[in-house]
DNA sequence: GACGAACTACCTACCGTTCGGTAGGGTTCA
DNA sequence: TGAACCCTACCGAACGGTAGGTAGTTCGTC
């Protein structure tokens, strides 16, 4: 993988997280990276593959540094969970940028087979994570919950993914941080009880 | 509005839920209604004319549904909010529908400006109606929450919307079923409490 | 009741543009 | 010398949208 179709992911990546996959095209990346479309082609040959490209990169970027933070084992569960808010905190605190599974997840009937295997298996391993997390926190009484870990873990998982999506429209910076915030609640109830009494 | 216009509105509803608006053409509307593509143009004369009467009927709609529930003396904030659930779950019901403007969050800087308008409306007049509904559930005392309604009332709309999204490509049903618990857990959490101890 | 004006609904044919993708040639560099 | 890279020039198809015209209905006026 060489620098040209490293920009070539870095523009298409920023391009589908904008517009969405459909609207963005190889004349879009090309003009952002400064050469001509055919160039693109040569380095991915269809769209798909591009897309499939994209989205692998990102998948296993992220891969990367969740395993790092749970396999670390100085790292107590809270600090791993988060972590992985601080990750989508990053996103909030630009204009309009979302998760690039999250912003594919609205055209999902309309991506090609090779690309909804991929996001699927970001979403799937996201949710494993966390999964594992609340898991171990739990084990450790670091987390006090009562649904199964696997139930709690898609719930985080979905509710960041849909504020990131919601705060673009009404572009309102907080809403993010209040769905952390009631996610924080989800996996500690004690801490909700001391608030109530 | 007249018969043909509705059918207009229906397939094109239909498609910006499944493949998102950029992916939807005048032909594929055509060819779903019956008719050709010039008269199509001719109830809705662009594609943001057309994208914004699709938003602006959806909202509408639920808008009655919402004001509806929320005037009725008899029922109970829990069973407004149960409504409200009640029309994700119909959502989940389906392989794969989104709610309209969950869709189009995922392209929002893609759509022209008039389009932006509405979903943002939609969206806002959403977590206004669940801010409203907390408000007098917590002054009736069915609902037991620390935040403000304003806060919570965003968490639980986007959380849903999230949910649904990602459904999609999980394809998984329970995941918004278990939203929706969660949710229920957050604005009554006097229940989580009991089970706790 | 008859007739023409005006209007709605829909059509065929076509516009310029952009789409994803192909063919083939030139340059660079190991 | 040959592979990697990037280019110009092009393709057929599809895009949003326009032009012009044809049925059929409505409606005011004689």
């Amino acid at each position: 993988m060489n620098a040209t179709a490293d920009r070539i992911l870095d523009a298409g990546q920023e391009l589908i997280q904008t517009r969405g996959f459909s609207a963005m095209s190889f004349q879009d990346i090309a003009s952002e990276v400064g050469i001509k479309k055919p160039s693109i082609i040569h380095h991915f040959p269809t769209k798909a593959e591009l897309g499939v490209a994209i989205i692998r990169r990102y998948r296993d970027t992220f891969a990367v540094q969740l395993r790092e933070i749970s396999e670390d084992p100085a790292k107590s569960s809270w600090e791993a969970l988060e972590f992985y808010f601080s990750s989508y905190l990053f996103f909030a605190s630009t204009p309009d940028k979302v998760c690039l599974c999250g912003a594919l997840a609205g055209e999902i009937p309309a991506l090609p087979e090779t690309m909804r295997v991929e996001v699927k298996q970001f979403m799937k391993a996201h949710q494993r994570w966390l999964e594992e997390i609340l898991q171990e926190g739990a084990e450790r009484g670091e987390f006090v919950f009562i649904d199964p870990p696997k139930s709690l873990s898609r719930v985080i998982f979905n509710s960041l993914q849909g504020s990131l999506l919601v705060r673009r429209s009404t572009e309102d910076v907080s809403q993010l941080k209040e769905t952390i915030n009631a996610m924080r609640k989800l996996v500690k109830s004690e801490f909700s009880i001391q608030q109530i009494r």
